[in-house]
DNA sequence: GATGGCGGAG
DNA sequence: CTCCGCCATC
């Protein structure tokens, strides 16, 4: 089983670069974020034409998540589903999918640490931890895989110079404190499990001139998994390809192997 | 000598069409109209690296003039000259090119009937008239070439329907007089010289689906000749390629061959 | 429908 | 730097 990620940018604008890359990858799953499209704009057509099924959920500009898959998955759902739905849809899709649930989570950014935006991603993460409790049960009797865009780098190895960017709103102790919490509910980070070395990011910043040649990346894109499937998973790697093409997203594509069972 | 009109809409947009066009057809001058580019962004580097002098006046986000040529002209001048030149000059350049003044202008599209910017483009007209009879003199005594996207349809069979369009700010009796002023100063109509057909069109409005293949174009960008060189006019042709390419101007190119003496 | 400008976001 | 949405122009 493959399950890959991609902060898109927009799904409409990267459409070939994700058909070809489906072609080229034949990823079980591919999780998006960032599609900014509205549901009934969203590429369906062109996807199913080149045999991708798709659920989505998405609004005017900003977020947006979708789930593309080979086949239908087994169940779906979106958001929170803490009473604030229509805010989170956007941001977290959950499928089941070949006997696994997979979550797609497109965590705020929180703009700067002084805003309320902040204060919303930190509230995000706690609202997510109770998510995961709520609707996954425990940890170590699921078969989960959770992916994404979780605007979080809680290592100083996550970033080109961790001293220098410290705090920030992805890479500063709160958020590290409250990324964390919600990795006690039972997730095992799978990304850095086949990938410790430092220098290995899936975002680099459009404003940074040459940013990939510097190595001047972020690891905010994540794979992780619930003990089970931390067991079943073969193989992370990062598709340096799409970044370096010629219209692409500022993040790039995460894809993770996992034995059929 | 080749002489090339095209309202590249956006020189920016247009600059690989532009670059293969040139390498294609290889003109002595190109004229373009609608480059929308301030000066300090005009892509001549890009131009002079593939061997093109280019001069150039433009405004933010709108009209904008330029000519392209293998060698720089022997003289060069913007505006209608008459006190209003700040307007004007984004809209009419002038260059002498191996001994004949060529004049590129973008004459205002003049918006609706009901509005004061169609009476701008009447004025407009009048001030034209003026300039060719102040700055080239005497028309028989002068040889010189007027291209542009003149946004006037004189004749029935420059649009596709002319009773159903009638009247239009580019095709109704007061800019069809307004502009025989100016061609009484002495110019001869080249294009119909050598395309003297209904249904060869410049202009396809891109709001107009399949515009080009249902014939629904409009004849507004023009080649003109005073009476010596008209003599020398050799031929004249519309290049629908560039209109039927990847990312097109809603204009296309219009191609005029001279006798060099 | 396809430009550009602007302001907001990342 | 590159998206979006919105507005204006043609």
């Amino acid at each position: 089983m493959r399950i890959a990620t991609f902060n898109c940018n927009s799904v409409r604008k990267r459409l070939d670069l994700i058909l070809a890359w489906l072609a080229d990858n034949q990823p079980d799953v591919l999780a998006l974020q960032e599609t900014k499209v509205m549901d009934d704009d969203f590429p369906a057509a062109a996807l199913a034409e080149a045999g991708w099924h798709a659920v989505y959920r998405g609004q005017k500009g900003y977020n947006g998540v979708a789930m593309l898959s080979r086949m239908r998955p087994q169940l779906v759902s979106f958001g929170l589903q803490d009473g604030d739905d229509g805010e989170s849809e956007p941001r977290l899709v959950r499928i089941r999918y070949g006997g696994i649930d997979i979550i797609n989570t497109y965590v705020p950014q929180g703009r700067a640490l002084e805003t309320e935006q902040f204060q919303f991603k930190l509230a995000w993460l706690k609202r997510l931890r109770a998510y995961f409790e709520r609707e996954l049960g425990e940890a170590a009797a699921t078969d989960a895989v959770w992916v994404g865009d979780l605007n979080v780098a809680p290592e100083a190895k996550d970033v080109h110079d961790s001293k220098k960017i410290w705090p920030h709103v992805c890479h500063c102790q709160e958020v590290i404190d409250r990324f964390q919490e919600v990795l006690d509910w039972g997730w095992g980070d799978v990304f850095r499990r086949f990938l410790p070395e430092a220098g290995v990011y899936t975002f680099w910043d459009y404003r940074v001139r040459g940013a990939i040649d510097r190595g001047l990346g972020w690891r905010i894109d994540h794979v992780l998994g619930t003990p089970s499937m931390a067991e079943r998973a073969k193989g992370c790697r990062v598709d340096m390809q799409a970044r370096r093409s010629e219209a692409p997203s500022d993040h790039t594509f995460v894809i993770s192997d996992w034995a059929t069972d």
